[in-house]
DNA sequence: TTTTATAATTTAATAGTTTTTACAATTTGA
DNA sequence: TCAAATTGTAAAAACTATTAAATTATAAAA
């Protein structure tokens, strides 16, 4: 049933979003969904909701549409976090870190907190959501004692390739990056997410700035143009 | 010189990062650079970088390559940040809201905060990077008096709708979301990012476990491929 | 119970978009 | 002056999204 044919990462990265409308869904007891009605409440196309699903074999009825409970347990299975919880730690434990800390999503999503580091001794042994706060010489007798899949990097620009290092020859394979810097690694099995929140500030920026120059030029001309005003990212 | 035909939301939102590695290089006095040194330093193809280059107008030189500074501030100006500061807002001083407001990359790149705001006694009045914490009730008069371009939302998910129509009505035209819910207004002239950090994460489980399930195999087969182990997304 | 109209998926084909290739044109620097 | 370097851009290739036809299930009516 499930298609070997190499999955685009473009349809990998709608993955989530679909499983948070359906943990919507679920919330509201609704038992089945049509492709038709997530696309209205997703504002995307039917047609793309269901080459996306058919991608991973079919899990929709034709005639009934998608039970919504099949459906978000299959791309919970997909995206790894049905049946092997990512355990990650945060490295970092400043603002940012403390941010992503207090985060209940992430659990919500298969990844559990189970260890955050920094080196400020005011910090060590400070405890956010049960996990404490441990001191960074702790990391590697820490790493070697517990499965830690995903390091989350939120340490300050001039640290992150020490910290980079540090994690990668610990043997973590999973490294979140938040640090200002695009993080590159000489090991073809550590897979990275550098996250740049500045980035998506940006083209909010452009967006607007073209949005008030087109309303500028409709107030002269008086036509009208579909606007797609709003927009989704990652990370 | 610029050309008219619509330029693509995949090259705009390239272009923060083409900022940011620019800003790197201006760093290092390094004056010129080749899209294909460039596309070193990057890991993208040299054609790609051209022809996003090139959809606003030749800024490089046969020859010779594109001069750091020159092509800084034109990216610069077509992302709006030069000659046009953006000022935002923060509403909700919790910890993402916090976290965001220290990011001191975001001046940097042009956008200035100018006002936080929150509900909770306790933080009203704190200051952070010498801007004070205010009271929601404060905000009509605030805005009626600033410029404010954008609201940042990091409220609470049972909060946003009606935080989210507050600013609406105020006349804020870009939201920049960091609640758990897509947020969608009715009003085709607001413009908003939703940030979902964790569906960053939720793609870098998924990558994880392809590539332990590639290397599994490959220990088996003993074939090589080629593996592209990072990748970056906006927000 | 059987029939029929409707709803909805699956999937192949088409259309559209994005990226890469390839090369002419231009500039540099010896 | 000439070889090397490098852009700009048209065309090809690859990738992604939409359309539409075939198929299957549901639910209401006979």
């Amino acid at each position: 049933m499930a298609n070997s044919k190499k999955i685009s990462i473009a349809v990998i990265r709608r993955l989530p979003r679909y499983y948070r409308y359906l943990a919507d869904l679920l919330r509201m007891d609704i038992t089945r969904i049509s492709s038709k009605e997530l696309s209205q409440r997703m504002g995307i196309t039917a047609s793309q909701i269901r080459q996306d699903l058919n991608c991973f074999g079919g899990f929709g009825q034709q005639g009934y549409g998608y039970n919504v409970e099949v459906l978000y347990k299959e791309i919970g299975k997909i995206l790894g976090v049905v049946n092997n919880r990512f355990h990650f730690i945060i490295i970092g434990a400043g603002n940012m870190g403390q941010a992503l800390a207090n985060y209940e999503n992430f659990e919500k999503r298969g990844f559990q907190l189970v260890g955050i580091f920094d080196i400020n001794p005011q910090l060590i042994g400070k405890k956010i959501r049960n996990v404490e706060i441990m001191h960074m010489d702790q990391l590697d007798e820490f790493v070697k004692n517990n499965k830690v899949d995903i390091a989350v990097l939120t340490v300050p620009y001039k640290n992150i390739p020490e910290v980079a290092e540090k994690v990668a020859s610990l043997g973590i394979k999973g490294l979140w990056n938040f640090s200002a810097m695009d993080l590159k690694l000489p090991y073809d099995d550590i897979i990275i997410e550098n996250v740049h929140l500045s980035d998506s500030l940006m083209v909010l920026g452009y967006r607007l700035k073209e949005s008030q120059k087109k309303k500028k030029k409709k107030e002269g001309t008086n036509d009208s143009g579909n606007t797609n005003n709003e927009s989704n990212t990652n990370n």
